[in-house]
DNA sequence: ACCGTGACTGGCA
DNA sequence: ATGCCAGCCACGG
């Protein structure tokens, strides 16, 4: 909390531009907020996700395995895959099927955007 | 100002 | 193939 204008807001402003029925990964999302060396930040950004508004899909950021790393954080255990289910994602074991097919890649980079 | 923590990733044994 | 270790950045106490 503190200032709200922070790494954190980044990483929840690309959250947010995942489309619907799409997941991404932490490494990716801190590839697109210029900390690719730690995604570590990422799932830290989205630890405070739920306490922020608008409210982050983070049920739409997963690990580098396609694993509901964070499902555990939503609350409820089933919210995260249940939410993954209703976007047309098929979810096995806390893990996404076919994740690769609905990984989504944020193009916008706030920090490398050379014209946009 | 220092230390610890954190929903990760990648490499090495 | 599986497991463990180290690295990375940012925020809180």
């Amino acid at each position: 909390m503190a200032t709200e204008k922070s790494f954190f807001t980044e990483v929840y402003k690309v959250v947010r531009k995942i489309p619907k029925g799409k997941v991404s990964t932490y490494g990716a999302i801190a590839e697109a907020c210029g900390t690719r060396l730690s995604a570590r930040m990422v799932g830290w950004a989205m630890n405070a996700a739920h306490t922020v508004t608008p409210p982050v899909p983070a049920h739409r950021v997963v690990n580098r395995n396609g694993l509901l790393s964070g499902k555990h954080h939503f609350g409820s255990p089933t919210l995260m895959e249940d939410l993954l289910k209703s976007e047309g994602i098929k979810v096995k074991d806390d893990q996404i099927i076919d994740f690769e097919k609905h990984l989504w890649i944020p193009k916008s980079k706030p920090l490398l955007s050379p014209k946009k």
